[in-house]
DNA sequence: AATGAATGAGCTTTCATTCAT
DNA sequence: GATGAATGAAAGCTCATTCAT
């Protein structure tokens, strides 16, 4: 059955992770898997094909990564729930980014990565929703200024996660020391309390009721 | 001389741009450069060195891109200046997101590119140093609120600009288009007003002395 | 049993008739057969002997085209006859050419072809042999020259009838035109009459005692 | 210069001789040249470009083969004109049958064959129109019955000469062999003479006024 | 008898690199 | 400095064939 296929799939992509698509021969994939390269041919088309089913299986898998957070609206302080949402962005995005990175390597890849992305419901898109969506409740609470633009703080808040995962794989850090907790709690402070002053020092600053 | 050095560089590096490292091969780079496949051989000494002079001619390039900006403190209104920060980080990474990526492909190349970001006075740090003090002058005239931690801000402003840059490269999309300037307006004025309810509503949210 | 065997004789020699030889590929003959690739192996000990078979079948049956013609001694015309003998050495053997050619295509298979077309009393040399004695048949009544060789003459018919076929499968022509009709006119027309002179204008001609 | 290209083309016809099209690899090829396989494609494009420029050539050498026979229209008896006209279609088809034969392995190769002998002034509807005009002069000097059709008669030595050939080759029988010649003698006296009765017995033959 | 996963040799092709000129 | 023919290793891929089920 497709346990084989599973086999290349997985030796695939760990060979994406650790080498980059341009590295990543079917001679290696077929070493890695413990099959002949024949083999390869037998369950998949060509290279393409493989590869295209590695970011697709990948690709699907970002569907919905704050769907399975339990974020308690009201509940806990909303700088904690913001700091788990920074974080669970952060570590999903930390696995998919070398398969990510890859369909840089490929117009035509990065255009199917992007057809997947569109098709299913999830992918970014969704999480933003999700993200705005909350901040919105929390608003409605008042536990978020009625002023806030939710969608707006939801795309800030994606960018975010996706920057630091970058960041980390690029360092080639790992993604769970110590400092990432640090440094996704000074990030959510700084959103919290925005950098407009507050209080009497409010007239101090320029007018900005349009901008 | 190296006139013929310096064509063979641009042609590499616009081929990394239009490719992906994966597909630039020294015949197409000659082809592009308008030279013979041997006479890259006279000038470096493999692929590998011509490819490292690419990534460390445009990464040193990205020495202190905020160094160019006239971010006049106390001047206009601090929305605008980040604004201004904003838009040119982002166009700045946008020039050299091609050549960044492809250092992902290649585990020496990133660590050289890191190395080289590391050596100049300039890089990343630079620039997050340089937004770091201008929120800290801004934060002096009262501009800026005073617990704000200016450190964490220029981060956070660093870690959009960039994400910006690698969204609009992965979707292909133009970096002039429309959008992009009411995209950084939103996110500023998200980063300016903060999360947290103001006045009264202020005492319901739970404290952060010490967050 | 062996109406899989048949199955795909059928479709390999269908192959072998649009693709040529060199294209024949086992995974298309099972595809073609409706069959799978395994299964060729139990009926076949290899593909050479799968493609053996095929061109015995084929080359058996050239056996004695001419046997099935009611060539009608004395009556009809000749040169009706003749056409009629003509037109079905071309049809048969545009038939067969692509068996044929391909037998061009590996020393031992042609070899084999030639073995298979010795053993059988049919083959060339059958039809050759039918036409000479029909023309010596002719000949006895005075419909043909009593001067003219019944074994060359054959040898001639037999050689054009392969050529025509032959070309018309080089040049990609159906085999039923029109013009198939007009061109074996023409060609008996020639053979009939034949190129020296009749008749007084007989002593012009140079003297072929010897030729 | 283009010496190793005709060194290339050169190793390669004589495989296309020995072995056929299908057997003809690119390893095989720069052994036989003593060349890499490499080299081979510094000078063409890929292995379709090589075979096509094989086939170009001698397809091309075929031109017009006639021309170089000093038919002396007139002079020698006619038989020996044709003999010798018929010895030299059989000699050079002789030589371009491998490649020939080589068109029927591949659709576009054919097609391409095609092209080239229709371009060319030359190929056989050269050697056909040499032939026909001959033979139409020799009809003028009534050495030739008025009543032949010197275009059919041409057609049918073409044949006649491809055949032998063809047939040489495929019962891989050497050209030059004596027996040659008597079945060319043999072949040019029954079409000079024709099948028709002659003189009295004219009469007893069906009449063929519109044959 | 039939399947289809699996093999391994060999094919065409690419590509970084060298070297005589 | 510059050329471009030449190399050789390795890439992606095909295909006849085997074998456990």
């Amino acid at each position: 059955m497709n346990e084989t296929r599973q086999k290349i799939i997985s030796a695939t992509e760990h060979l994406l992770f650790s080498h980059g698509l341009a590295r990543v021969t079917t001679r290696e994939i077929a070493r890695a898997a413990g099959v002949t390269e024949g083999l390869i041919y037998h369950h998949f088309r060509d290279k393409a094909e493989l590869i295209h089913e590695v970011v697709e299986l990948r690709m699907a898998e970002v569907k919905n990564v704050l769907g399975s957070l339990p974020l308690q609206v009201g509940l806990r302080t909303l700088s904690e729930n913001l700091a788990q949402i920074l974080y669970t962005l952060y570590h999903s995005h930390y696995q998919i980014m070398p398969v990510f990175i890859s369909t840089f390597a490929d117009h035509e890849l990065r255009a199917r990565a992007r057809e997947i992305l569109d098709e299913r419901k999830g992918g970014p898109e969704w999480d933003i929703q999700a993200m705005a969506l909350y901040i919105a409740a929390e608003q409605r609470l008042g536990r978020v200024a009625a002023n806030v633009n939710s969608r707006a703080a939801a795309e800030l808040l994606h960018k975010i996660g996706i920057q630091m995962a970058m960041m980390d794989r690029w360092m080639e850090l790992d993604p769970d020391r110590a400092v990432v907790k640090k440094e996704i709690r000074d990030c959510v402070q700084t959103i919290m309390a925005g950098l407009e002053p507050r209080g009497e020092s409010r007239r101090v600053k320029t007018a900005r009721k349009q901008a």
